[in-house]
DNA sequence: TATTGTCTATCTACTGATAGATAGATAAAT
DNA sequence: ATTTATCTATCTATCAGTAGATAGACAATA
């Protein structure tokens, strides 16, 4: 049995990526596992601790699967392929767009401390991205370059959301 | 002075476009107005009926808003142009996101109805993009374009917002 | 007089949060 | 080995505040 933390954590994850950070209560997480929201408290005082361990747990777990992925990719393309698939993954395995893709778009009204983690979590992609480029490119063009892949994928998670298809998905990563 | 049901509107926009539609009440909008939130609920039923009100006349708006800025356009790069300024001036006159950005994140916690309106919005624009392209084009190539640019613009709104700095908007746009 | 828009007053349900109690595990001191 | 102390994880009970929503009164307008 994993130990409560790690299921609050688990419950919250699935809740913020479906509905957004304010539709998710201490008590709805409590109820799913059977015990008290005053014992969720326990675990994460206020609700923004809760968000910042859940942002910097999600932001790990990407970055690891990242790693993996891009293990034997030798080149540009191949690593981007490992980033348009760890991304693809996050939305089809659980139909849920990122927890940071969520976020980002409901960051001007989160708690300051959880909306840094999540500018902190597109840092590290956008430099990711740029790492995984030929070194012989310009910075600035790597950057560029970074970026719109990051916007391209989280607006194609959040379109294919909407539609209610996850070709939306597949037709856009392809594309860029 | 404008009525009280467009103010209602007005600042409804502003809220959920900063912070989500779960995180804006009627009593929210009441007090920004001096009125009562009973009196917001003579205008609007329920939450739900505002939220579609709200997504059926920006989706009105900005429909006519690119049926301006393109109504010189004689090419489709012009055509394309003006849809990027649209997006770019929803983004930098407020300091908001896109309503059906925001709320397409949140489209799996969102009331059916709601939902199913900010489906319709992101369906007109790919429809726009699509009839924007030279008639040459196969229809698959048409499609997948427009759905690439409505991606790649959404996610560019949100990093820019989240990461604090329009450029990031402009410096996607202007590799799309 | 009928309609429109707002008010007061109120409801139930839920929010995040806290205080204080308890049971069990662990560890340290005698 | 026994006592003492601390820590962990939960509980019950409660709080003030807010959510969306409704009923009924009132005044202004048409």
């Amino acid at each position: 049995m994993t130990d409560t933390r790690t299921q609050l954590l688990d419950a919250a994850e699935h809740s913020m990526r479906k509905r957004g950070y304010h539709a998710v209560s201490f008590r709805d997480l409590a109820d799913e596992l059977g015990i008290k929201s005053a014992s969720v408290h326990y675990h994460f005082r206020q609700k923004e601790d809760l968000g910042v361990a859940l942002v910097q747990r999600y932001a790990s777990h990407v970055l690891a699967a990242l790693e993996l992925k891009a293990s034997g990719a030798d080149s540009p393309a191949a690593r981007f392929s490992a980033f348009k698939e760890v991304y693809r993954d996050a939305l089809v395995t659980s139909d849920e767009i990122c927890l940071c893709g969520m976020l980002g778009a409901e960051a001007l009204g989160l708690p300051d401390v959880v909306a840094a983690e999540v500018r902190r979590f597109f840092e590290a992609n956008v430099t990711w991205l740029m790492e995984a480029q030929s070194d012989t490119t310009p910075e600035d063009e790597r950057r560029q370059r970074a970026l719109h892949i990051v916007a391209a994928l989280q607006g194609a998670m959040m379109l294919a959301s909407t539609l209610g298809d996850f070709g939306v998905f597949d037709e856009i990563a392809d594309r860029i």
